[in-house]
DNA sequence: CCGTTGGATGAAAGCGCTCTCTTGACAAGG
DNA sequence: CCTTGTCAAGAGAGCGCTTTCATCCAACGG
């Protein structure tokens, strides 16, 4: 027998004892130096196993000065916006790829500006290795101070200004897609619900529409171009405002798949058939875009391979501080259903 | 000027020689031990800010055997399951409970049995002083192992059997609500949708709908009860089962709102209009249910609250070990949209 | 005036680990 | 036979903090 109950596991010391050796050599074999006799890290293998022994993270830290974990910061706004699952996947593939690496995840949600300085703080100190900020709203001075205090961060979403490593996902290319299906189907008043324009996600979306539309020949016209907030809601208001101004649209790209489903009902309340009359793309490809009426095409992205990507990079980063910020375009791809076929 | 750069915070050591006290008198100031003068208390305050001091996490640790950090688990079937964001609103709940006692949260999302495993080595390691499961299907054997091991945990949802501190919702409750409410619109025909009865969730819905019914003298009949996945595509199929088997029903509970939007298709599908016809109520008051077609009344639950719940209850636990298990049951309630109005 | 009490402070012992420095052993080279 | 190089292993010094335990000093009662 030999499992020590509680938390208070086996020491190092211990099972150097029961091995024979020094402490400094136990150290060795866990730490998987390659200087030690084949022998030796048998008997330190054996002992470890005997005495079921797990080293004591605190004590560790305390002499490598690194923490062995990483923060991942999701603000208020961010957790909010999306009615789909994007921030569990996220973090989903943030902590399947930490898991391989043996290093921890440290979640903090901060609400309110109160919390945010506090997280600011805590990151700040140093108690994690490095920081994954997702963020949707582009302008949280966050990444720029932590990078300024020498603390790895990368960002999930296109951060403000540059010098920042981030992983987006090709929201520009997405909506190109998005916009030429439409073109393809023979529509000719392609008209947009695009996201709030200071939100990255919501500009690089519009700016697709724009050039895909200038880049087929057919002019960008102000009045086919509604802005939204990304809610149901509000592309509900915004699909009446563009059928008040522009009765003879024949297709929209949303570029959500809430403002789109919003935006569905705008259209049934106005007659419109989906597709006949008018054909709809959205964005995102949530669970909501397959069950909606009808179920609505959409520009799917890679949410859990941003996850991972974002980790990869920071842990690139934390390894080899002197590297230049990167970043990391995932691709997109369309899913068409009912709401967009060909008449 | 004062502030260190990089990681390498000032020590504790600085902070008592800059105020002229001894290091242990400065660790009681800064643990907010009483039994210090006040002139002397002031002077490391202010040595404190001064060199803007943060205590070092890993050798507070080390000596107090505290993490100061608890683990939340979630189980790769839970955070699939919810296509409506029940689990980040649980972490919010969770986190926001958390920052005032100061305390991290470690957040843990195991994918297949390897995973699961590695996971419980971390916690049996005693590396967190807390854990928060947040299961749906009952049968993980950890929250047992855990406690077995001395280490507080406290489960999100019902665990089966007894021994394990455990917040719910009341399952049982909304769905005896949402039966009652249909029965109350005059409806005979009352079929459900169960969910999964190996999950509580799933199987407390159930008992919610047998007990109104045979309450309010409705004989229960098997027949009108199907069993579906919580998917969109399980609650499709379940209603076609249901149509196929008893033409004549004239309202369905659904176990989700998942699931009701999937019957709802169906329903479609053979011609029958909601709710002249047929009535739904679903279960989770997802984005979907104000946005499916019709509108879906649904059964609200208190999802954030339920994070800090099981937050709170855990912290009681770390602080007296010796406390009886304890559970606390949140109530639902019901919110009715054009799904289910009176004809 | 002296012993006593009690509150404020300091000295110092670790918590469990890593890592530098040394030592020891052995083989090869001069 | 001694030097040198190489590799395995141990000794020991902390990492920054909390926490006894001991000390000091002022106030107080007898």
């Amino acid at each position: 027998m030999s499992a020590r109950q509680g938390a208070g596991s086996a020491t190092l010391d211990e099972v150097a004892r029961l091995a024979n050796v020094s402490r400094a050599t136990a150290s060795r074999v866990v730490n998987g130096d390659r200087r030690v006799g084949e022998p030796t890290r048998a008997a330190v293998e054996a002992a470890v196993k005997e005495l079921s022994y797990t080293p004591n993270r605190a004590a560790r830290s305390l002499v490598t000065r690194r923490s062995d974990s990483i923060a991942v910061v999701i603000p208020e706004p961010t957790a909010q916006v999306f009615g789909d699952p994007f921030f569990p996947r996220v973090l989903r593939g943030i902590s399947d790829a930490l898991a391989q690496e043996e290093m921890q995840l440290v979640l903090l949600m901060p609400q309110g500006r109160v919390d945010e300085l506090r997280v600011e703080r805590y990151l700040a100190a140093g108690h994690t290795d490095g920081v994954l900020l997702v963020s949707l709203h582009g302008s949280d001075p966050l990444p720029r101070d932590l990078k300024e205090r020498g603390i790895p961060v990368v960002v999930g979403g296109r951060p403000p200004g540059t010098g920042i490593s981030y992983v987006d996902v090709d929201n520009r290319g997405g909506a190109q897609s998005a916009v030429r299906h439409l073109l393809d189907l023979g529509r000719s008043r392609v008209a947009t619900i695009a996201g709030p324009q200071d939100m990255p996600p919501g500009a690089d979306r519009l700016a697709g529409y724009h050039e895909t539309l200038s880049g087929a020949g057919h002019p960008v016209e102000g009045h086919l171009i509604e802005v939204g907030d990304f809610t149901l809601e509000g592309g509900r208001t915004a699909m009446e405002r563009l059928l008040a101004r522009a009765p003879e649209i024949d297709a929209v790209f949303a570029a959500s798949d809430l403002m789109a489903v919003g935006a569905l009902g705008a259209l049934r309340a106005a007659g419109r058939r989906i597709p006949e009359d008018v054909a709809m793309v959205g964005f995102d490809d949530s669970p909501l875009a397959a069950s909606s009426v009808p179920p609505l095409s959409s520009v799917r992205q890679p949410t859990e391979e941003m996850g991972r990507e974002m980790t990869r990079l920071l842990m690139h980063d934390m390894r080899h501080s002197d590297v230049q910020p990167r970043r990391v375009i995932l691709d997109t791809n369309l899913v068409t259903r009912q709401s967009s076929t060909p008449m």
